[in-house]
DNA sequence: CGTTCGCGATGTATATCGCGAACGGTGCGATACT
């Protein structure tokens, strides 16, 4: 039931003049600090006399524009136009790169979007400007606190008053002059956690602003937290649905095929547009260095730490060992910090911001950390043990060389590592047990139950009830409603479905173990290590790279061309027992498929093309 | 899977051994306590 009925006077959009009226658009305050540009390359120096111009820009009129369905193709359109401006006069960015650009034209056609740029591309400004120049108010998701308070931080600059956040943190009164403001249109921006979303309240004020846009930031945690860590990811396609489906913005660093398949599925996008900017980052020298024990291992990385220039960042898979090493490396003079989620958050802060500052040289963190840091002078990325994905050690190494510079990512590695890799892999995840543990609940109630109901009749967590309820779904066992009740399907309530839901779980597990085995192939490869990640994210490079260590040691040798691809890369193919998949690389004798149910698998290609084990499908 | 933890036994050292159990990584929000 609404609280109060009010008429919404629609924003901008139809209100404003399709002719030459400025855009209502606020110039920078005196005083306000602009913004550093966002698009790539070095950062332009902008003079006070740049700042001075802007607003007269603004003011002169500008030429008359035919109406907008007779804009000529190829030019930007009245929207691209106006969204420029507002890059330039409320952001202060000198311009908007072609990306960027594309992804707002995007958004304004009203199309669902999935932009894979690399962190310090500016995918802020995509959402920023597309949000500004949609009239309307705009709701980003964003996985943590710290990064929504970055962003608001970031738009007080620009956009004084116009962003906001909701958490748990916040005073009921606080919360509510927050949403209230958020529904008047005072605020344009709103910053929540998936977490948010699941309070039915909330939903409810948030449909109430009617946003026109809606922002997913770091879009790959919807695949990969959604599973287990954080269900609510996966709920974010129902609140879409609810909030009457505003065109859908979702953005990250990385994704490979498959996480970009989910995200797009899981967020309920609409015939969305996928825009890929480039995966390669020449500048990163790429090396594994393999010993067949953890001591020397270890070892062998101190020395490298110590010998080489900083800022550098080292992962190690397990807090002891962050702090350990952090420790070990103090001794030998380097200044280091350990960073992992089990500091208190005063150490946690200042081990960052002090790694920020160049006050601290090595950081030596777990998975924790690394999320928003864009800083440009890392010199190396080092890993003590493997990642449990290829997508997490791109994005880890990604965090190297952002200034253009030379940087190093070095895996040291021994085969032993994977284990704990296998164990993260699948412990999380709940049994059988748990999920007929809900349909039992499920089946004590005739309609829809709420999940805190079901929590406290399961004895189970949140979480665990969440993610029961996400595999339930998946099987089509059950529904999630928009009030976020869930509701049996008919007739599914059997124990097929725990058996189904179960067999859901165990895909998901292969699913995690194959890209574990995708991380060990990068470790154990023999050609360019820079072909096998982009091949890993859907993209062909022409080896060798001269900047890994197989390459550099000539082990790589350029393949003659055409030679023994019997199916081509990224087609689909067929297999009797692992169903259809995507091809995604070949090695040697080895094809390795990207099939839709057990994830990544390598075969032999002789023994594949002898007994004719795949089949090329058509596009 | 490998390491660490907790505990009882050993058998008299205030320490070591052996065994099974528990743990290992990401963060939100709610709750219970000062």
């Amino acid at each position: 039931m609404p609280r109060r009925i009010r008429v919404r006077v629609p924003e901008p959009e139809p209100a404003e003049p399709q002719d030459a009226t400025p855009p209502p658009v606020t110039a920078h305050p005196p005083g306000t600090r602009v913004p550093e540009p966002a698009a790539f390359g070095p950062a332009r120096g902008r003079t006070p006399e740049s700042r001075v111009k802007a607003p007269e820009r603004a003011a002169r009129p500008a030429p008359p524009a035919p109406a907008r369905s007779a804009t000529p193709r190829g030019r930007p359109t009245k929207d691209m136009q106006r969204a420029q401006r507002i890059a330039r006069e409320v952001f202060g960015y000198d311009g908007l790169h072609p990306a960027q650009k594309e992804a707002i034209a995007s958004v304004l056609k009203g199309r669902d979007t999935l932009a894979i740029m690399p962190t310090g591309s500016g995918k802020s400004a995509i959402y920023q400007v597309a949000a500004l120049s949609l009239g309307g108010p705009t709701v980003v998701v964003s996985p943590l606190i710290a990064l929504q308070r970055d962003q608001v931080e970031a738009l007080e600059e620009s956009a004084p008053g116009q962003a906001a956040l909701v958490n748990s943190t916040l005073k009921p009164a606080e919360r509510e002059s927050v949403l209230a403001a958020f529904e008047e249109g005072e605020v344009e921006f709103l910053f929540l956690a998936p977490e948010q979303l699941g309070s039915e309240e909330t939903l409810a004020r948030l449909r109430e602003a009617g946003p026109s846009l809606f922002v997913v930031d770091e879009a790959h945690c919807v695949s990969e937290w959604g599973h287990d860590f954080r269900p609510e990811y996966l709920r974010l396609g129902g609140v879409v649905e609810a909030l009457g489906h505003p065109t859908v913005l979702a953005l990250t660093a990385t994704a490979a095929p498959p996480v970009r398949a989910e995200i797009v599925e899981r967020l309920g996008m609409r015939e969305p547009q996928i825009l890929v900017r480039g995966f390669d980052r020449p500048n990163i020298r790429l090396a594994v260095r393999r010993f067949e024990d953890a001591g020397t291992k270890r070892s062998a990385l101190l020395a490298e730490v110590a010998n080489t220039q900083g800022p550098g960042i080292v992962y190690a898979a397990t807090r002891k060992g962050a702090e350990e090493l952090a420790r070990d490396l103090s001794e030998r003079g380097v200044r280091a910090a350990a960073y992992h989620a089990g500091l208190n958050v005063e150490t946690r802060e200042a081990a960052q911001a002090a790694f920020m500052a160049d006050e601290v040289e090595v950081i030596v963190a777990t998975t924790a950390f690394g999320m928003g840091i864009d800083k440009p002078n890392v010199r190396f990325v080092h890993h003590l043990d493997i990642s449990g994905s290829v997508d997490a050690y791109y994005q880890e190494i990604g965090r190297a060389g952002r200034g253009g510079e030379g940087a190093e990512a070095t895996l040291f590695y021994t085969p032993g590592d994977l284990n704990l890799r296998r164990f993260f892999a699948g412990s999380a995840l709940i049994d059988a047990d748990q999920v007929g543990q809900v349909l039992r609940a499920l089946e004590e109630h005739d309609g829809p139950v709420d999940p805190g109901e079901l929590r406290e009749e399961t004895g189970l967590s949140q979480t665990k009830v969440l993610t029961a309820v996400s595999r339930l779904e998946d099987v089509g066992a059950v529904e999630v409603l928009p009030s976020g009740e869930v509701a049996a399907t008919e007739g599914a309530l059997s124990p097929e479905v725990v058996a189904e839901a179960a067999l859901a779980q165990a895909y998901r597990r292969a699913f995690e173990q194959s890209r574990l085995e995708m991380m060990r192939g990068y470790a154990e490869t023999g050609g360019c290590r820079r072909e096998y990640l982009l091949n890993y994210f859907g993209e062909s490079y022409d080896s060798p790279c001269d900047s890994c260590d197989n390459c550099e040691a000539g082990f790589v040798q350029e393949a003659p061309a055409g030679e023994t691809m019997p199916f081509a890369l990224g087609s689909r193919v067929a297999h009797r027992i692992f169903g259809e998949g995507l091809v995604m690389r070949y090695e040697g004798e080895k094809i390795t498929v990207l099939f839709d149910g057990p994830g990544y698998q390598t075969l032999a290609l002789p023994v594949v093309l002898q007994q004719g084990l795949l089949e090329p499908l058509g596009a």
